[in-house]
DNA sequence: TTGTTCATTAACAACCTGTGCAGACTGGTT
DNA sequence: AACCAGTCTGCACAGGTTGTTAATGAACAA
C-alpha cells in the first residue's frame, strides 16, 4: 500500500475526495501487518474519530481494494481481511485464534504443468499454512480453565 | 470418502443412526468431484427426496467432516465446500464462476523454514491456484450480452 | 467565495451462509 | 410392540456485508 500522502494523491487522481475519515483509515492501515478485518479497522479508527461509521470503513476499504492498494484476502477466518502488503507473499493462519502472519519465503519452483492446469488461464497462486500460533499453544497446554481464553486473546473466532 | 455402504457401517459404529436422508446424502456425494456446497448437495438430494431439509444436509456434512470422511474447504468462493477426495491434493479455482478443480501434483519441496514458521506448530499446507476456467474464457471473449452469463453457467457467484 | 458534487451518517432492511432450538418423528434394539 | 436415543424439520436467529434513503456536511474546482 502506498503511504497516506500518496493515497491522498491517488484518490484525488481518481476524482475521489479526500476526507478526514478516509485519511484516518489511511493512517490506521499504514504499517498494519495484522491483516485487519473491517471491524478491527473500524475499532482502530474509532479511537481517534468516534463518529466514523462502520459503513464508511467498508466503503473505503473496498475502494482501496478496487484501486489495488489493498488485497482482499479470505482465509476462512469468518470475515474478509485486508492486506496492505502488496509484495507477493503467503500466509500462516492460526486455526485457533485466526491470527494471520506473513510468510515472505518465495516458492518459485511452484508451477502447474499444462496438463494439470486443465485449460485455466492462471492468475495467482496462494499458499496458506495452517497451524497453531505460539500464543494459542500456551493456552492449550494449560488446564484450560474457561476454554474460551485462547479465542479472547486475539479477538476473533476462526469459523463462525 | 468411503463408499455409501462403508459409511453406513461407520455411522453405526459411532452410534449414529442410518436414515434415508443420510443415505441419500452418501449417494449424492459418492463420486462427486465438484466440491459441492451444502446448497448444491441439498439441490441434488432434493431431486430424489423433496422433503429433506437443508438443515439435515448441513448436519450430515458436518458429521462426515468430523469423522474425517470429508474435507471442509474454504476457497473464498463465498461458501464452504465439501471435498470427498481425501488424498492430499490442491485446488484450481475459477475467479469468475467459482468452479473448483483438483490438482494432483505434489509439491513436496514446499517447506517452511523454522524462522518463517514464527513459532507456529504447523498442521497443513494448502495451495490454491486462481485463474479463469475454460468455460469462462469463452464467455469473456464474446461481446458479453448480459454480463451475467458466465456466472449462471456454474451456478455460484465467487464472492457474495 | 460560492456552488456543485460527492461523502458521511444514521437507521434500517435485505442478503447469505450457517447454526440453535423445539417438537414431532423414527431407527435400532429389546 | 414398545421404548428411547438420536434425528428430522421448520423456523428463528446470528454474523458479516451490502443496499437504500434522507438529511447534513464538507471537498475542491471555478
Ligand atoms: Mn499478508
Ligand atoms: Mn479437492
Ligand atoms: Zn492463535
Ligand atoms: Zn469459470
Amino acid at each position: 500500500m502506498k503511504n497516506p500522502d500518496q493515497l491522498t494523491e491517488a484518490f484525488r487522481a481518481r476524482g475521489l475526495k479526500v476526507t478526514p475519515q478516509r485519511q484516518a483509515i489511511f493512517a490506521a492501515l499504514a504499517g498494519d501487518t495484522s491483516h485487519p478485518t473491517a471491524e478491527s479497522v473500524y475499532a482502530a479508527v474509532s479511537a481517534q474519530m468516534p463518529t466514523i461509521s462502520l459503513r464508511t470503513v467498508y466503503q473505503t476499504l473496498n475502494d482501496l481494494a478496487e484501486m489495488g492498494e489493498l488485497n482482499h484476502v479470505n482465509l476462512g477466518t469468518g470475515s474478509s481481511r485486508f492486506d496492505p502488503n502488496l509484495a507477493p507473499h503467503h500466509h500462516l493462519v492460526c486455526t485457533e485464534c485466526g491470527q494471520v502472519t506473513d510468510v515472505h519465503a518465495s516458492f518459485d519452483g511452484l508451477r502447474l504443468s499444462d496438463d494439470q492446469a486443465a485449460g485455466y488461464t492462471l492468475a495467482a497462486t496462494e499458499i496458506v499454512f495452517r497451524g497453531v500460533c505460539p500464543g494459542c499453544q500456551h493456552s492449550a497446554n494449560q488446564i484450560s480453565p474457561t476454554r474460551s481464553s485462547s479465542m479472547a486473546a486475539e479477538g476473533e473466532s476462526p469459523r463462525p
